[in-house]
DNA sequence: CAATTATTCAATAGATTTATTGAATAATTG
DNA sequence: CAATTATTCAATAAATCTATTGAATAATTG
């Protein structure tokens, strides 16, 4: 083989992949499914796509091998095709976090309004847990609590949240995770639990990336 | 800000971020650039581009804020915006490598006429430099040796190898390093040293990799 | 087996991306 | 200041991407 020829497949095999991850839906199915598999249907709905327009992104998907799926019944049950795919997509989200003036901003301005800005990474969360009495809390959706996580955290789904402040001892430090930096979940419940005075941040990343770092996970039989 | 507005700017600023990536000529340029600066010219020759489209997919990446340039005379430097940036190709790059049927088909293929597939890792080399006598070889442009090379290696660029080849004492063996997995001159080099009869192999990733894990380097005063 | 359901397929129009070409700009040299 | 040089800009046509629509498929239910 030429040396050329080389290249140009090399280059254009990964240019390829890296089109199809070049879409906001795209990478929303991609860190949706970090969380699990899902049929079509519930990524249409949770990215407020038509279903076809959602079938034909995870077409895109899984023609670079990025995604796969299993057929139940008549369902399609969508997943990550491997999990250095979630490795892309993590090195692409700091890029953005860390360098993007306007996303920097816009992540600013949604958390002032939320008083969420302030969080802790995994790291000063190993830390809590080993020193301190916190309270950790995953307010991801029960089924996604359910598929694994944090060992020591309670599932208080967003929308239950609120009817079931009352249970926090008063002074308790209340630590809350979700899907990822993005998912606005634990923004929300930082809100909600300051506005009832109770000291509450976010984890600056969510479960996958506990997950990815190999530390201890609670999973279902 | 409402939670949908949050959601739709993060993720189309993060897939016009990914969208500035996914193009074969605009990921060589990311990884010629992590080598150092470039002129447009220089750019244009390494890709066989012509001066206009070089320039064109610099603008792209311009525009997304992934490279930044400095104009002495009449020629603009090009460099990369910052260090994240060859984190996301790094990773890119892996998924390709591990996962992607059509890429790994392509590198064995051309490996296997070089002979070369044999390769260590860095975390290898490094216990080879503690235990064994082993001889390093920088097989890129000298220019890129001068501007930062493995503390050990010596300079032998990929064209002056065939002339310098009898410095090499019989039975040593030699590590052969050069831009990175898809940079074709540590293939090239193992071919032509094992033609002559001496063991050689590529280290598997290239000096940006061995630089962006903080291990020693020399660099120019 | 007809009706229902989840998903995929196919066709289409509008938007975006790409390489090519030649002109425009701006710094340097004679 | 005219000529040269490196780069950018602008215009264009071909290719590709995207969302929408409605029909096709294939498994399940009554």
């Amino acid at each position: 083989m030429q040396k050329q020829e080389f290249k140009d497949r090399i280059y254009s095999e990964l240019a390829t992949l890296t089109k199809a991850m070049a879409n906001p839906y795209r990478l929303q199915i991609i860190e949706l499914l970090a969380q699990g598999s899902r049929t079509v249907e519930e990524i249409a709905g949770q990215l407020t796509l038509s279903i076809a327009n959602a079938s034909q992104h995870l077409q895109v998907l899984k023609g670079a091998n990025m995604v796969s799926l299993q057929k139940e019944g008549h369902y399609a049950h969508y997943r990550l095709a491997n999990e250095d795919i979630y490795a892309v997509w993590q090195s692409l989200r700091d890029l953005g976090i860390n360098r993007m003036a306007e996303i920097d901003r816009t992540l600013r301005e949604f958390r002032e309004e939320k008083s969420s800005f302030q969080a802790i990474s995994i790291d000063e969360l190993l830390q809590k847990i080993d020193q301190d009495n916190v309270l950790i809390l995953d307010v991801r959706p029960e089924k996604e609590y359910k598929a694994g996580h944090i060992p020591q955290a309670l599932s208080v789904p967003i929308d239950q949240l609120a009817q079931r402040i009352v249970d926090c001892p008063a002074g308790q430090e209340v630590i809350v995770y979700c899907r990822g930096p993005f998912c606005v979940f634990a923004d929300e419940a930082v809100e909600l639990l300051r506005e009832r005075g109770i000291t509450a941040s976010r984890l600056d990343e969510g479960f996958p990336d506990w997950k990815r770092r190999q530390l201890p996970i609670s999973v279902p039989l």
